[in-house]
RNA sequence: AGGGGUAUAGCUCAGCUGGUAGAGCGACGGUCUCCAAAACCGUAGGUCGCGGGUUCGAACCCUGCUGCCCCUG
C-alpha cells in the first residue's frame, strides 16, 4: 500500500478516525501529516513521550512548519516533571475524537492504542500516600510480602517478577479494596472500537530501520538536541517522567563530561533499536487486525 | 635492543592452591489494562592467541613464537 492508496482509502470516510501506529523512525508522522493536510483532519499524538514540553528535538516532535500545515494536538503540552499515563491520555483524546472530519491519531505507544480500541479499566487514581508507601516497601525489599498481600486472581494474572506490575496491582487493591483482576474484568467498552476506526500499523524491518535510527539521531543533534539538553541540565532529574526520553540521560551525561559524543550516540541508538523491537513485538501480537503497511514502500 | 605485563563469548572482564569455563553489556526471541521511549522474562554465542612440553587431567605450570601495553636505552 502506497501513500496514494492510503489517502484514497481514508478519504472515503471522513467521519472515521484514522489510526497510525508504527516503530520510531518508520515515517508515520509524515504519513499522518499527509492525510491530515489532504483531508482537513487534525493530528493527535499517541506517543507517551512526545506529550512532554521540554524535549522537542530529541523526541522528534513535529516541526513548526509541520504544525502550520495542520492542527497538531497533545504534543508538548505537559510539563516535563508532571505525571502522565495511559489514563491521562485517554481522558484527553476522548473529546477530540468527535470532530468532523475525524482526526488521525498517530504514535508509537502500543499501550495507548490498545487502551483506545480495546478499553481500559476505569480505576480511581492512587493517592500519593499509598504510592509513597508502595515505593518505600519496594525499596526496602518488601516485594515478596506485597505479592502475598494481593488477591489470588490478580496474583495469578500479573507478572510477579515485574516490580512495576506488582506495585500497580498492590496500589489498586490498597486504594480501592478491589483486586486489579476484578477491575480489569469489568472494563467498560472501548472509547473507539477497532471497527469504528481505520487502523494502520507500519511494518519496518530491522535492517531498514537501523540506519534510519542512526541517521535520525544525528539529525536530532543537528536540530538542536544538544542545546535542548543544555537547557534541561539545570533542572535535570533522572526520575522525572520526561527524563525517560531515549537519549536524554545520555546527552546530559555528555554535557556533564561522563560520556563522549560517540558513546552517547551509541547508547542512544542502541536504546532506540531495542525500543523499536518492543514496539514491533507489541504491534505484531496485539494489533493483528490492523492493516499492515510496509514502511519502506511509502 | 633489554626488562616487565597482558592475550578467555561481538565488547569489558571473572575464573581460589591444575579437575575440559562464568558475569555484565550487546545480539536474538517474547510478555505487558494507568511510569509503557517504562518494567520484566527467555535463548544463543568460547577447539580459553598459536605450537610444543609436564601431568591420569591445563584457561591455570614450563617453553618457543606472535600481537598489544608499560618502563629503560
Amino acid at each position: 500500500m502506497r501513500v496514494d492508496d492510503i489517502l484514497d482509502a481514508t478519504g472515503r470516510d471522513l467521519n472515521r478516525p484514522v489510526l497510525i501506529a508504527g516503530p520510531t523512525a518508520s515515517g508515520k508522522s509524515s504519513l499522518a501529516l499527509a492525510i491530515a493536510v489532504a483531508q482537513g483532519r487534525q493530528v493527535i499524538n499517541a506517543d507517551a513521550i512526545q506529550v512532554f514540553e521540554n524535549w522537542r528535538a530529541l523526541t522528534a516532535r513535529p516541526s513548526d512548519e509541520d504544525e502550520a500545515r495542520a492542527p497538531h494536538l497533545l504534543y508538548g503540552h505537559i510539563p516535563g516533571d508532571a505525571p502522565y499515563s495511559v489514563g491521562s491520555w485517554l481522558r484527553e483524546v476522548a473529546p477530540l475524537l468527535t470532530t468532523s472530519p475525524a482526526p488521525v491519531v498517530v504514535g508509537g505507544t502500543g499501550l495507548y492504542f490498545t487502551a483506545l480500541t480495546e478499553g481500559l479499566a476505569d480505576i480511581p487514581a492512587t493517592p500519593d500516600a499509598i504510592r509513597k508507601t508502595a515505593m518505600d516497601r519496594i525499596e526496602a525489599g518488601d516485594l515478596p510480602h506485597m505479592i502475598q498481600d494481593l488477591d489470588p486472581a490478580t496474583r495469578a494474572r500479573i507478572d510477579t517478577d515485574n516490580p512495576m506490575r506488582v506495585q500497580r496491582a498492590w496500589e489498586v487493591l490498597q486504594t480501592t479494596g478491589q483486586g486489579l483482576a476484578e477491575w480489569q474484568d469489568n472494563t467498560a467498552p472501548p472509547l473507539l472500537p477497532r471497527n469504528s476506526a481505520m487502523a494502520f500499523a507500519l511494518d519496518a524491518p530491522k535492517d531498514w530501520l537501523t540506519p534510519r535510527i542512526e541517521a535520525r539521531f544525528d539529525q536530532m543533534l543537528d536540530g538542536g538536541a544538544l542545546q535542548e539538553a543544555r537547557a534541561n541540565l539545570p533542572t535535570w532529574d533522572a526520575a522525572a517522567p520526561s527524563s525517560k526520553a531515549i537519549g536524554a540521560a545520555d546527552l546530559i551525561a555528555l554535557l556533564q563530561g561522563h560520556l563522549s559524543k560517540a558513546e552517547a550516540r551509541t547508547r542512544a541508538t542502541i536504546a532506540t533499536r531495542q525500543f523499536a523491537k518492543r514496539q514491533r513485538t507489541w504491534f505484531r501480537a496485539r494489533m493483528g487486525d490492523w492493516t499492515r503497511i510496509y514502511a519502506p514502500d511509502l
